[in-house]
DNA sequence: GGGCACATGTAAGCTGTTACATGATTAA
DNA sequence: TTAATCATGTAACAGCTTACATGTGCCC
């Protein structure tokens, strides 16, 4: 996929569901894709000025001073479904918690603990987030059209935050139980 | 944590265990924290270059002509330990499936379909590698230390995995099944 | 002698974040 | 009036990948 493709999909795919302004693109990846889409200002706003410059949305005049607002264009929309139809791009995996599991006998078994409880408390708070936002789903102008695919992509992750739950488990009981049982 | 300390984390993680060539460290890196790490050449020479730099880790003549073979010190060690107990960094989430399968209205079920499918052969293969090493890992020089901890990063990745089967699962049925039952 | 695995390193370039700079509008 | 939020944008830089350049040693 070619050069900040990723990014023009995210805001095209917002954009593809309302006419929004800079600012508002990225709050609508943040509050609405959140839980697994990230975009910053800084590739937002070059983006936006790119797919104009393609003719792949276009800018409008704000509800304020210097304001802009952008619509996709039917371009941008036949864009669109070609970058969705394209395989997504795997992200090389860096996973900094299995890092430090794995080289766990350098580690203490308090700092062990502490890494295990973060993680537990982290899931704990997702699966917490995700049922607000599965309460709130109902309410979004866009739930007639997204709410069946936007509750899958809840699903997956709770159907994630749940089996780091039971790995939590799981790795304490292998790792950190000590050894009470008195030998034979 | 600081610039390229990640990379420095999992270079000394490999060298705690064994003395290696810049060459066989990115082997380690590939065939054992493979599932859930990835470092290129790119990022390891010069990171082996830095840590020397910095006593962390002294660097000898290898096998073979122009080969060099890496040690950790004792500051290595040292310092190892240090960034084993910093907390992990997570990084941004880009879920490039999730995205897909959030604007999946446009899409049409084939390319739905297509995604769903490639996500369950996926998430099989892992399995089945997962299954692979687990069978091969007595064999390895460092079992004795390290294999309790490399079984709970092993268990984290076939978690994960069958959470994604699931999902799958769940999801064909509620984004794919067609509406086969006549209305009454 | 040809091909492959071993071995080291650099340079270019892409992606993305962070910090900075600027200013309008609104609510307390 | 002052703080927060809305709003736009750029510049510097960090991190990482890829391609390139170079050469050794072994096996067929």
């Amino acid at each position: 996929m070619a050069r900040q493709a990723q990014t023009a999909t995210a805001v095209l795919g917002v954009l593809s569901i309302e006419d929004l302004t800079g600012y508002e693109v990225r709050q609508a990846i943040t509050s609405v894709l959140g839980h697994f889409w990230h975009e910053s200002f800084g590739q937002i706003y070059p983006t936006l000025a790119e797919l104009v410059r393609d003719g792949l949305v276009s800018a409008g005049p704000g509800d304020r001073a210097r304001s802009t607002r952008y619509r996709i264009t039917a371009s941008g929309r036949a864009r669109l479904r070609k970058l969705l139809a394209e395989p997504p791009e795997s992200q090389a995996p860096r996973n900094g918690l299995l890092l430090r599991i794995f080289f766990g006998r350098s580690l203490d078994d308090e700092a062990l603990a502490d890494l295990l409880d973060d993680v537990e408390s982290q899931a704990g708070s997702k699966l917490a987030t995700y049922s607000e936002i599965r309460d709130g789903i109902g309410d979004d102008p866009s739930f007639p059209v997204h709410g069946r695919y936007w509750e899958a992509t809840l699903r997956a992750g709770e159907l994630a935050a749940e089996a780091q739950l039971r790995w939590v488990a799981e790795t304490r009981a292998a790792l950190l139980t000590p050894a009470t049982l008195p030998p034979l």
